[in-house]
DNA sequence: GATTGTATGGTAACCGGTTACATTTTGCGT
DNA sequence: ACGCAAAATGTAACCGGTTACCATACAATC
């Protein structure tokens, strides 16, 4: 059934030459004579020959392969960021593996072996290591965050998510409203620690406090936005909050839509903001106030950064900060004092 | 800066045993004696031995990946295809290499040629390839498509789009609309037109029918269904449709937007439905009665099949079928005649 | 003690390219 | 026609594993 393939000695043995005359016509032309050049040419087609690139990584010792670890691909902010990855990646001739560690360290470790074993040649780690579990590899493993935070023992392209988180803060606090409430993501994720450092001390700034009940715990997705905003809908109307800041654009969506069921008005009766900048935000009802993050450009510099630590060039930088941005569209307000 | 890896050969210098023990001790442990096996394996431990993989895919011309070429890897649906093809993927040990083609078809032939030059055992291509360029690669590349269309020269593992269409026609028409607008997907797609004829064909059995100016032309994304929504609802109220059909939810969602902002009321004003069963379109205001593709399953069992052809036993049937299931959320209502 | 079988381990070929080095051919000047 | 440098080509080693085949050692059998 599986017919063997044409190999170079094919070629060459068709021809009557040498594989290295073969060779060179392919990978140097201007090495051999105009007429073996067209010889060697003619043949290739004719015989169908395809040079096996798996015998020539390994010749290389590089297999043109990088990886990107993705927590949840289902999230879209993933999505941008993989985007812009993949386009740099493939401009330089590279492949790019997709690694859905689901959160999980096996999966992690798993991925890291790849590259321990020559089969990648670097990892682009999107968001970060969760501290609690994750394998944090050897140094000399080209490695970079992306979509992250700051404090890891290898080199992030990212947003300042305190910086951001004190926007928010600062945008709302403008707004007038003073009773506050979050929802977080995963518990050890550093961008969440960052992100309620953010917002915190700059309500402190401003005399004005977010009480640990309060603090809402997600895990990013739609349903935890959900869950979280009927849970704060279900307090007196004495005691809600007149804003929520949520972490990403996908659980402010589920938790707008918790409020919106409960008969509440966005941003009228409580003002929603997110985190991310997806499109989609655009089509909430209503449109998703939100940090915007240049996720198409974390992803390709992330990715011109490692190609440039494999080609042995490691960057002297280790900490790229992109400009993030405020999106003001529908979801929040004016604080109404009743 | 670069230290040379440690091979097999430095092991078995190091233990003076020959490289053949060393690889037995290692692939097959029973082959060596327990003395053999004890010493080598404290061997690899003490002078951090990994196997060069790239020399194995060599040696075995097997490279151990997939490619999965996806025409927009912002668009979800295609990220459920890809957990599930990931996840029996890893499983069987193999490696899943991210083509995003942005419906080029130089970079289609640039994936194709992975499996040609064996740096990938096969492809599984989500939706199906555009006739219009695609190169359609040999019947001998182990390829098959998930979530696409009938009719194509390589094996598919799908929903049955006709029958799929079908059910929204029934559908609206037993909710009593007489007069529909589609917003269709890219012009040369599969889908499109399957899903353009199994809802014409049950209109007609009904004696409605769906004139050509209620046909609007969409390219899956938010903002074409926005900008075809906008277009829909320009029109003076006697010539509006009373339900739109969009090949996918996303559109379906760009136009909630459009008709929510032109003050008009879903599902009471305007009945709108989906296709793909997305979970977000449960957050959509109002949320999106659609048909569930699963996603999952489809990308499940396309990777099943692509590693079963790959393992050299093409399975004899060339076409799943995949149940659809028609999802009634909140979007279509009962036409109120004025 | 000779014969046979089994366990163990070594030697070397092999996968399909690339390329350093050696060798042959070509082209040019005189 | 000869000499010599440059161009073209060939030979063979190499990348790092796997494994067919062979050699040796030792135990069991008669």
């Amino acid at each position: 059934m599986k017919e063997k393939n044409v190999t170079i000695r094919d070629v060459a043995k068709h021809l009557g030459v040498s594989i290295a005359t073969v060779s060179r016509a392919i990978s140097q032309p201007d090495r051999v004579s105009k007429k073996s050049l067209e010889r060697v040419q003619k043949a290739v087609n004719e015989l169908g020959y395809r040079p096996n690139l798996l015998s020539q990584n390994f010749r290389y010792k590089r297999s043109n392969t990088l990886i990107v670890l993705i927590p949840n691909i289902e999230n879209l902010f993933f999505s941008q960021l993989i985007r812009g990855i993949e386009s740099v990646a493939q401009q330089a001739g590279f492949n790019v593996l997709l690694g859905d560690t689901q959160d999980s360290p096996e999966r992690e470790l798993n991925y890291i072996n790849l590259v321990e074993t020559q089969q990648a040649d670097g990892i682009i780690q999107l968001a970060t290591f969760n501290p609690e579990f994750s394998i944090i590899p050897s140094t000399k493993i080209p490695l970079v965050s992306a979509g992250g935070s700051a404090n890891t023992p290898y080199p992030t392209i990212r947003i300042d998510n305190i910086h951001a988180a004190a926007d928010i803060a600062r945008h709302l606090i403008a707004l007038e409203h003073t009773e506050f409430a979050v929802i977080t993501g995963l518990k050890n994720d550093q961008n969440t620690h960052e992100r309620l450092k953010g917002f915190c001390d700059t309500l402190l700034d401003h005399s004005l406090s977010l009480p640990d009940t309060r603090i809402y715990s997600g895990d990013y997705s739609l349903a935890s936005g959900y869950e979280n905003g009927l849970r704060i809908i279900a307090k007196p109307e004495s005691q809600r909050p007149s804003a929520i800041f949520c972490f990403n654009d996908e659980m402010a969506m589920g938790a707008c839509k918790a409020i919106r069921e409960a008969g509440l008005n966005i941003p009228e009766d409580i003002s929603v903001i997110g985190f991310d900048g997806l499109q989609i935000g655009e089509y909430n009802e209503p449109a998703l106030t939100t940090i915007m993050q240049p996720g198409r450009s974390l992803g390709e510099q992330a990715a011109r950064y490692i190609l440039q630590w494999i080609d042995g060039d490691k960057p002297d930088y280790n900490d790229v900060i992109v400009e993030h941005q405020l999106l003001i569209r529908q979801s929040c307000d004016k604080h109404k004092v009743k």
